[in-house]
DNA sequence: CGGCTGATGATCT
DNA sequence: GATCATCAGCCGG
């Protein structure tokens, strides 16, 4: 859920990774920086960071204070606001607007200004009360990594056009020519 | 549609 | 200076 001035903008998650304590591909690692401190407050509030030169990433902390852990929201299927996500999107595909964690932060303005923000009160930006049915999500390795391939931390609702891929990775191929 | 590639800047070594 | 939890645009089928 997010809150734009008048505007609510809102959506059903239907794809995260998890980013749990320990993993080598986790921006949590090394320790507590200046970017990612957000990671280590108690669970519930937003990690935001800035990629590529291109794309914002939201994340949600998921661990007890001072331990270092988050999931990434990486698609949702637009439900409120889909006309101001057009517009920030810069295009008019409703399946294209959330499609991909730079594409949902793009598709919700979100930038560094609510990276700390407490997800659970009332705010900008908070998370809402929907479930997902449990016997609908599917799980595969996480996308765009080069640590932990193969941990099968990526969660996604089948058969959803709204999710980044929708179905598992394929292992790599070697071109044997 | 799938595959490939350049863009672009913060972060850390 | 390398890396990076990506994307848009272009190309071929």
């Amino acid at each position: 859920m997010r809150k734009i001035g008048r505007n609510k903008l809102s959506g059903h998650i239907v794809e995260t990774e998890a980013y749990p304590p320990g993993d080598q591909a986790g921006h949590a690692y090394s320790g507590r920086t200046a970017r990612n401190q957000s990671l280590f407050l108690a669970a519930g509030f937003a990690y935001v960071y800035f990629i590529y030169g291109t794309s914002y990433m939201l994340n949600v902390s998921a661990e007890a204070p001072g331990v270092g852990a988050g999931v990434l929201l990486r698609a949702i299927e637009p439900i409120d606001g889909i006309e101001i996500m057009k517009r920030l999107r810069g295009t008019a595909k409703v399946t294209d607007l959330a499609r991909g964690p730079g594409r949902l932060a793009a598709a919700l303005q979100i930038d560094l200004r609510l990276d700390g923000v407490d997800l659970c009160a009332d705010g900008p930006l908070w998370l809402g009360t929907a479930v997902r049915d449990p016997a609908r999500i599917l799980m595969s390795p996480r996308v765009g990594i080069t640590r932990e391939v193969d941990r099968p931390l990526r969660f996604f609702e089948a058969a959803s056009p709204f999710v980044s891929r929708p179905y598992p990775i394929s292992p790599p191929v070697k071109n044997t020519s």
